[in-house]
This record gives structure tokens, sequence and C-alpha cells, in this order.
DNA sequence: ATGAATATTGTGTATTATTCTCAATAAGCT
DNA sequence: AGCTTATTGAGAATAATACACAATATTCAT
């Protein structure tokens, strides 16, 4: 599990010129508690915090999460269902990557070391700062393979 | 380049009951006849067309991209402005990856051999029938780490 | 070749994710 | 404690994509 507490994120949105808000707070705990494998969309997201008792506008939904990509704190993740989907971004071992079927939208999350190498070497090599190297792989899983004629 | 000719693709929609019309020859010409490393939303495909004498509607070009990139003919592109690109799938060495600046969208694209050996491990591991595999970098170019308070 | 069966097209409309606007509020600095 | 201004929430606006359906065109069997 990543340890980024509220302190860290405090002074890396601080230095910026950014604010702490407790909705930001929130947001990334809910994050950082949730299982691994698990990814949501902004939807999901406001549902879950409703639930929890801590309800948030979707409107500082989508901000936040946004905000937080770009600072590396979360991945967006781009599946074929027509809208994001975020998840904490860890380092190696965590990491992972995703087969994805699209026909039905199964997905299978694994795991690679040397990927996260390539995309290191690739980003340092162009003066870019990495924030999130994602393999995507778009396949038709076994299932789908066999009905014949699918959509 | 790639040669797909315009029986291949028909072949391939006849054996599942699907038909090659004219609009579905024209986009995968177009596609083919593109400059390496150039990729078309569903709207600079349609202005494209207009511009050729070519004129397909919206709604078909939406269908048949959808369709091309299930076929494994099309590759889906997803970077951060919020809709799909589209560029023709080709095998190593012309198959490319991306790296992408998520604060100007620029982009950089780079080979890997590997990774698509990995993709393709991965898939064939699983019994999935792999389509299209891309690395997709997340970070910040020279320019917009620089610019302290960017959006 | 001809015709029947049905996949595909184009037009216009519907849907859905995401962004924008703006007044009210609250975080951070002095 | 007060001032400045970043942030929030509610709702409206936007934009990409999907859908519905009548008209058309491709395929396949004859």
């Amino acid at each position: 599990m990543a340890i980024y507490t509220a302190n860290a994120l405090k002074a890396e949105l601080n230095e910026r010129g950014w604010r702490l808000t407790p909705q930001r707070e929130i947001i990334l705990n809910l994050f950082q508690n949730l299982p691994e494998g698990n990814h949501l969309s902004a939807e999901d997201l406001c549902n879950k915090l409703q639930e929890q008792g801590d309800p948030i506008s979707l409107s500082t939904i989508y901000r936040t999460v946004k905000l937080m990509a770009r600072m590396g704190i979360l991945r967006e993740l781009e599946f074929a269902e027509g809208h994001k989907h975020y998840e904490i971004n860890q380092p190696y071992p965590y990491h992972h990557h995703h087969l994805i079927c699209v026909k039905c939208n199964k997905t299978i999350e694994f795991k690679s070391d040397s990927i996260l190498k390539i995309g290191a070497k690739t980003s340092e090599k162009e003066g870019f700062h990495l924030l999130d190297c994602q393999l995507l792989i778009h396949a038709i899983c076994p299932t789908c393979q066999r009905s014949l004629f699918p959509n």
C-alpha cells in the first residue's frame, strides 16, 4: 500500500499555489484504501463517496481527479466503454497493465518490470517528467472468439 | 507501407456475414495512404474525405472506424483531448508507441520490439486474440515543466 | 444475370461524459 | 484576524458518439 499522507499532498499543492481541501483529502484517502486492481469512474467515485457519508459534487470530482492525474498521483485509464477510470498510481511491483477484450470489455491485469524500464528510459531520453506508463493490449477474449456473429 | 487490398478486406468481411461497401474501401485506402505517424479523429477523417471528393456521413465514419478497430485493421488511440484517433495498424518496424505531455498534448512516437513481444506473449497466455498493443506514457514535456503555474 | 434477403447508409435525434459559469465559501499568508 | 484568491457546488453548455429508421445496395442462390 502506498503511504501518501495528507501533509505530503498539501506540500505539493502549496508549492504550486494550490490548496489542500477536505474534498481533495477525502478523495485521496478513498483511492488509497481501494483494494488493488480496482479502478473507478467519476460516477463510481461520486456514489462511493455518497455511501460513505462524504458527498462531493460531481464537478469537484472531475476537477480533482484530473488534477491528481496531472500530478502523477492517479492513473487515468482509458478502456473502451467511453469513460475514464482512475486508480492510484503505484511503482513496481504494484504497477500493472491491462489486457482488454474489445468486444465484451473483459479486463485482465498483468505486471511487467521491463515495460516500466522502457517507459522510464524513453521519457528520460526526451527530457519528459514521467507520470505514468501503461501497456494497453486490445484483443478478443476466448469467449468472444467463439461467438461468431457478435455485434 | 501495408498492402491490404480491397479484396482481402472483402474476404474478411464476408466471412462474418458482412459486406464490402465503397465507403469502407475508401476509408481503408485513405488510412493506407496516410504518411506514417499521422492519426485522424472521426471529424478529421470526415473533412479529409470531403476534400478529396468522397463525402461520407459522420455516422458511417464512426461505425466503420469502430468496425475496423475491432478487426485489427486500425488502432484506436486515446490521447487526452477527449476524442479518439485512428491510424493503420502495422507490424514492427512500423508499429509504434506514444509519449504524451498531459499538459500540452505534445506527442512523441517511438518504437519498441520488446513491447510487441510482451503484448503477444501476454495475450497468447490468456488465450486472447491480439489486435493491438500500445504503450502509453503520460508525462510532462520540458517546456511545460518550465512553466510553473500552467492550468 | 436476376431477384430475394438483409446489411449498410445517411439524416436527424438522443445520449452521455465532461467542461464551464458564477456566486458563495474557505484555505493560506501576513 | 483579515485579505486575497483558489475552490466548491449547482446547473447549464458542450462535444463526442450512439441510435432509429426509411431508403439503398451488396451478397448469395437460382
